[in-house]
RNA sequence: GCUCGAGUGGCGGAACUGGUAGACGCGCUGGAUUCAAAAUCCAGUUCCUUUGGAGUGUGGGUUCGAUUCCCACCUCGAGUACCA
């Protein structure tokens, strides 16, 4: 029973506090950020969340408050601060949830929303929920169907190396054909002069655009995974299976929309150059574009005999055109279209059965046996452009298809693959390094490279040789120089419901079109089933109404298509990172109709300043957001052409895993115990439920306790009536022992000192309900503790909401800043709060120290003493900030208010400033102190506290005294004294007598301020 | 394999450009208060053979002085992978 004393009031009541200015904020808009100010503006950006049905876990809010705590320490400096808060909330759980349920996707979305944004208030976020978007919500995925638009009505000029209206290109190829244009396209596009374009149909002139499209149709390879039914990025594919659920993906010929984000490779490279962002993000965002330069070589395959057929080449990359003498055969890929065409026919039936073996297995054995050499020879040559001697053309499967040109100059002695793939099928392993033995293995130090065999490169160095073979392949017209991306063009189209339609229609001749702008929004339709069509269709292909009639400019029912003036609309849907590539420029302006957002509000917030979110979306989001931003520049739309100034990944908060042990009985197989298996099996199921105390295990049961010995041991009736019905026949019972079976139990069933509610827990576990639990001889009950990913099915998770009932939103808030550095990953420990709590409670009576703990702030003059500990903490804090060392700040302010209530300070002058200096962090308690220290005005851009060095300067130092570099003892000197007058003070002294032991020291080493060092 | 990052008490973690290693908090131990518990407060808490000594993954190096800089190695984590 609970007993509330009537007149103690004064506690400090969070609950209350915090329901309070939660309603303040909301109720006075006090977070809403204007885009028109004379404030400097500052954006604080935090990667939105996709609403999952579980709701948050104390792990997710972290990046949240930290970007809070900074954007609220930013309007305290006086900044005029955008810190907006959304959902990206299309997305797979919702849509297969429907599958499974009919709840139609949306309903489950909103309903998640609900819970989200209940979590996120009672957190005391600073979020401008005005501006508040959802990718999934018309008004918003209108825009990113209209950049969809603007990417399909462009190109990219290599020459101005920028995106250029399509208008432009078509211009060009009127005028004077595409011999000239020198655009990133596809592959296969033929030349043609202005004459052959005028001569073109329509269609024809729409499939020869398609090719230049930034957003285009094509029949490409995709990562088709049966089980989603639907095609999947590559970043979406985690070690050969799908990122969500694990399923097997595999390689299939569709015809997708895709992204021709390559033609951004290098800018994205070098805008990594400018932004301010975690290395390793940018690490990986480098490897995954993958620049290598090198050559492209075209090698001649010399025609057979009887061969009518027109002559074939080879182009290849290398990095290593150095070694273009080295080259002893060719290798293709065996997906390579020239394969078919140069296997000779003897070679027919052996090239013929490896494609198709290596056709049947999937990326993942592919990955698995990297070690098996497999290939074939195809019976074809080519011609060596310098030697002219003839090459064996072979294929295998150790060349991918999707990398450079799928075809290889294999030279073994350079190059590891090569040397194995050589070796194995005997093919010669010619030398060209000087001085190095081949014979083992292949020799790939560039820098060790001095080339020899090979005419005019002999003797020289790998730099120089590169130069030297590109320059001569140049002259023979046979190769050039060339740069190499390993990034590929983004799959756009997914066969999925929830997600935004394409703005498109095909027409007659199954060409896309694009639906006019105004027009927009193209809204997702009904469908009765969430599943693919029975004939494979995506799931839109269920929809009846999603026709487009072009007189009417609306969606019409399927059944009036006629391709006169009604067409079918595109059956994908877009995939998740399209929503979230542009919703940091439309939270500028996000109720904007009219346009995506205006330009008023883009030049005044320009960019992202602080962007917070996890690694995750490292080549992901991360990297096709920096690509539609480019492209956006490029239009002239953004003035920025990256989004995010600084990035921050925070790291995950793991959970603290609590286990209990179940005793099991085990048995060594003696042949008599064999014959008896299945019996013995049945006792073990019957064996009662007993736990131990985690420590208990090596102390008592490991050594050999027998049964018998436990029985007597406790006397568990439910253990004696088990020994008593054991057939003695059948099984020798002193042969048993015991094992441990280890269990989750749920983490709030244990306290601090890793003690188990055993109540609790037979409450939770009711099969447990009349276990034994065998406690350590205190009488408590011990779990262990491992620390794992936060899961459900690890009972490890811990809801915020319980912790905001307990302890409120800003002991959670200080508690998850102090677990350690923002970037880290760090374990949850629910125990550590106390101390985070018990830190608020003491500052609040730091405030209230009138008669019956009232609230009592005096107006008397700060004592020396309470202005260097306020300065010093402002000091501090204001660091801490700067370096998102959040941590550090909460340890601050706890010695701050130690310092403070030793020093019985009530005045005004310093509680005032501390109140802001807290108020980031804990910013419930802050406002209602401030309140009652007679502000009617929220804290929230009361101007930061100033830093005055003057308050912390010292006129004496404790110096410590080392000897050898270690410190011995300290010595209180004046800051004003001489390095002779320290030196000789520290020599007299006894203890440095006692040291030296009557040695002389060689050397005394004094660096006034620091440290006095006696070498000796 | 390659590329990053990290190794400090029982635990989470502090330590500015090299200058008193272990701040702050949890936990633990003892005490005060209480009929008792919770809460609160006080003291202690790296280790050891304790008038002293050792100690920041291991081994070297630079330095008067190294958790910090350099080299090699070990362990863990993350990313990536037949990339020509």
């Amino acid at each position: 029973m609970v007993i509330f004393f009537i007149g103690t009031m004064m506690n400090y009541n969070f609950n209350e506090i915090e329901a309070k200015w939660q309603k303040y904020w909301a109720d006075n808009q006090t977070f809403k950020a204007e885009n028109d100010s004379e404030k400097e503006k500052f954006y604080v950006l935090d990667m939105f969340p996709y609403p999952s049905g579980a709701g948050l876990h104390v792990g997710h809010p972290l990046g949240y408050i930290a970007s809070d705590i900074y954007a609220r320490y930013k309007r305290h400096k006086g900044f005029n601060v955008l810190h907006p808060q959304g959902y990206d909330s299309f997305g797979l759980p919702a849509e297969q949830y429907a599958i499974q349920t009919g709840q139609h996707p949306a309903i489950t979305t909103a309903a998640n929303i609900k819970t989200y944004r209940r979590q996120l208030d009672q957190l005391g976020f600073s979020f401008d929920w005005s501006r508040e978007v959802r990718t999934s919500d018309p008004s918003y995925y209108k825009w990113t169907q209209w950049i969809f638009i603007q990417l399909f009505n462009s190109w990219y000029n290599k020459e101005t190396d920028k995106a250029e209206d399509i208008k432009s290109l078509i211009a060009h190829f009127e005028k004077e054909g595409n011999a000239k244009v020198d655009a990133v396209c596809d592959e296969d596009v033929v030349e043609f002069t202005a004459e052959d374009w005028d001569s073109f149909s329509d269609s024809k002139k729409q499939e020869v655009l398609l090719k230049y499209r930034l957003t285009y149709l094509a029949e490409s390879e995709v990562n088709w995974c049966p089980a989603l039914g639907t095609v999947l990025a590559n970043d979406e594919i985690v070690n050969g299976v799908s990122e969500r659920g694990g399923h097997p993906v595999i390689r299939k010929k569709m015809t997708q929309w895709s992204m021709r984000i390559t033609a951004y490779a290098q800018r994205l490279l070098d805008g990594l150059q400018k932004i301010d962002w975690p290395q390793p993000l940018k690490d990986s965002q480098t490897n995954w574009i993958g620049r290598s330069e090198g050559a492209s070589v075209t090698f001649n395959v010399i025609p057979t005999e009887r061969s009518d057929e027109e002559p074939h080449q080879i182009e290849v990359f290398t990095t290593r055109p150095d070694t273009i003498f080295g080259v002893s055969f060719m290798t293709l890929a065996p997906e390579h279209e020239l394969v078919s065409k140069i296997t000779t026919p003897e070679q027919k039936d052996e090239v013929e059965a490896y494609i198709e073996a290596t056709a049947k297995r999937s990326e993942r054995d592919r990955m698995a046996d990297v070690k098996a050499i497999t290939g074939a020879f195809t019976g074809a040559f080519a011609e060596h452009p310098f030697t002219k001697e003839p090459l064996p053309i072979w294929i295998g499967d150790y060349v991918l298809a999707g990398y450079g040109t799928g075809a290889v100059m294999s030279v073994p002695c350079g190059d590891q693959r090569d040397y194995d793939y050589a070796e194995h099928f005997n093919i010669p392993i010619p030398n060209i390094f000087e001085g190095v033995d081949i014979s083992k293995e292949a020799f790939a130090d560039k820098e060790k490279t001095v080339i020899a065999n090979s005419d005019f490169l002999n003797g020289l160095p790998y730099k120089k040789a590169v130069k030297r073979a590109i320059f001569e392949l140049e002259k023979l017209g046979q190769g050039k120089g060339k740069v190499n991306f390993r990034l590929r063009d983004a799959v756009f189209s997914r066969q999925r419901y929830w997600g935004e339609p394409f703005p498109v229609y095909y027409d007659g001749n199954g060409m896309p079109q694009m639906i006019e702008e105004q027009y927009l929004p193209i809204t997702l339709p009904e469908v009765e089933k969430y599943l693919p069509t029975e004939t494979g269709e995506p799931p839109l292909g269920n929809a009846t109404e999603w026709a487009w009639d072009l007189n009417k400019s609306e969606v019409v029912n399927n059944e009036r298509i006629d391709y006169k003036h009604v067409f079918p609309l595109e059956l994908n849907t877009m995939p998740g990172w399209a929503g979230s590539s542009q919703y940091f420029n439309r939270y500028m302006d996000p109720h904007n109709d009219e346009e995506i957002f205006s330009q008023e509000a883009i030049n005044y917030w320009q960019d992202v300043d602080l962007y917070i979110g996890g690694s995750e979306h490292a080549t992901g989001h991360l990297l096709y957001s920096r690509f539609w931003q480019k492209f956006m520049f490029d239009k002239g739309l953004v003035p920025k052409d990256e989004f995010a100034k600084k990035l921050i990944n925070q790291g995950m908060i793991t959970g603290t895993s609590a286990f209990v042990y179940k005793l099991s009985l085990m048995w060594a197989l003696t042949s008599r115990h064999s014959d008896n298996r299945k019996y013995l099996e049945e006792l073990s199921q019957k064996f009662p439920d007993i736990f131990h105390s985690s420590e208990l295990y090596e102390k008592t049961f490991s050594d050999g306790l027998t049964l018998n010995d436990l029985a007597a041991k406790f006397e568990f009736p439910k253990l004696l009536k088990f020994l008593s019905e054991i057939d003695e026949n059948k099984v020798n019972i002193s042969q048993f022992t015991f094992g441990e079976i280890k269990l989750h139990s749920d983490v709030s069933l244990v306290n601090a000192s890793d003690e188990l509610d055993i109540e609790g827990f037979k409450k939770w576990r009711p099969e447990y309900g009349d276990a034994e639990f065998i406690t350590e001889e205190d009488g408590s009950f011990k779990v262990s503790r491992e620390v794992e990913k936060m899961s459900k099915s690890k009972y490890n998770v811990v809801n915020p909401d319980a912790i905001c009932e307990e302890y409120g939103a800003d002991s959670l808030r200080l508690y998850e800043m102090f677990l350690g550095p923002l970037e880290q990953s760090k374990p949850w420990n629910t125990a550590g709060i106390t101390g985070a709590h018990s830190f608020l409670k003491k500052m609040w009576r730091l405030y209230h120290t009138g008669p019956n703990e009232t609230f009592y702030v005096s107006d008397n003059a700060p004592s020396n003493d309470n202005l260097k500990t306020l300065h010093k903490t402002i000091k501090k804090v204001e660091e801490d900030i700067e370096n998102f060392s959040f941590n550090t700040s909460v340890s601050t302010f706890m010695i701050c208010v130690n310092e403070l209530s030793a020093q019985k300070c009530s005045s005004k002058e310093i509680l005032e400033p501390l109140a802001i200096l807290v108020s980031p962090y804990a910013p419930h308690i802050a406002e209602e102190l401030w309140e009652k220290m007679g502000h009617s005005e929220s804290i929230a851009t009361a101007p930061f506290p100033k830093f005055e060095e003057k308050y912390l300067v010292e006129s004496s130092k404790e110096y410590p005294i080392s000897f050898n570099g270690k410190m011995r003892f300290t010595m209180e000197l004046p800051l004003d004294m001489s390095k002779e007058n320290i030196e000789a003070a520290v020599l007299a002294h006894e203890k440095t007598q006692q040291q030296l032991q009557g040695r002389t020291p060689k050397k005394v080493i004094v660096v006034p301020g620091k440290i006095v060092n006696i070498v000796g």
